[in-house]
DNA sequence: ACTAAAATGATAATGATTATCAATAATATT
DNA sequence: AATATTATTGATAATCATTATCATTTTAGT
């Protein structure tokens, strides 16, 4: 069960219009971590009358089946990235200035989860966010 | 700067009864993560008509001097919690069980933050979580 | 005491997300 | 192919956490 067609077949979960366009949106914008509402709007010039209700429901599903995920970033609202098979080995850089997130493709956890595990606790997942002013945002200060 | 008594008298700002009672609020429960709901619930039972706009913006303001750390642990919502001397290097273990959140006084995350820096951004803070399953919820499984 | 500035609490407003529900679309059954 | 059954949709209302507003109260400085 890897590629994203076998996990949306495997979910009896049935693909109409507005799903594929989600997903569409999704893949258009593979690396990006976009919000509801981006997803509505860019869904919406795909079908113009999807409501959102239904973006947050399918938005929601494909996380479920791990075809997205879903993390907050601290700003309040959840963010939704397409799931790279085996790009879940990767870390975030936000900056403070701009808001950009960029992707680290590094992990380098194991020992820290090996210590955890030896506590008697099995890791489900982690998640590594660093805070740091771009090069940009660095210049402009 | 490091004592929260000196945090507070170098930061002009006003020592009134609620916001002694938030912080004996905070003090009480060191090491927890407190929501703000919650620093109501109990701050109430010091100063029954504390509202909850002073415990807000009170909570705020002593993350802003470094009093307390406020995090969002991707629930929707923060916490907050108490800043102990130099204990910042420290990482969270949440149970997707029971929520319980724990401690964890590491760091290791140098060699990451020096890739980081040499890319030309400069770090302000990081933040670590591990999901993973306490040893009690383990074993109801 | 007197004035100016800061803090408070009640309440309304906001923004993101979730629930409700009637209408529509898709699938299964005959 | 016609119908029954079930899932999905969009509009809208409801919810939840947080923030803004504002008149009133408290505090600090003169």
């Amino acid at each position: 069960m890897n590629s994203i067609e076998e996990k949306l077949k495997y979910s009896n979960y049935r693909i109409t219009g507005q799903r594929a366009a989600i997903l569409e949106v999704m893949m258009d914008n593979r690396g990006k971590h976009l919000s509801a509402e981006e997803v509505l709007y860019r869904a919406r010039e795909k079908m113009p009358n999807i409501g959102m209700a239904t973006v947050y429901r399918t938005l929601d599903k494909l996380a479920s089946i791990e075809v997205l995920y879903k993390t907050m970033f601290g700003e309040g609202r959840y963010r939704y990235e397409l799931c790279d098979e085996g790009t879940h080995q990767h870390h975030h850089i936000i900056c403070p200035g701009c808001g950009r997130i960029t992707e680290m493709e590094d992990d380098l956890l194991n020992i820290l989860e090996q210590k955890i595990e030896s506590q008697g606790y099995e890791i489900i997942d982690h998640d590594l966010k660093f805070y740091a002013y771009c090069p940009e945002c660095r210049s402009k200060r």
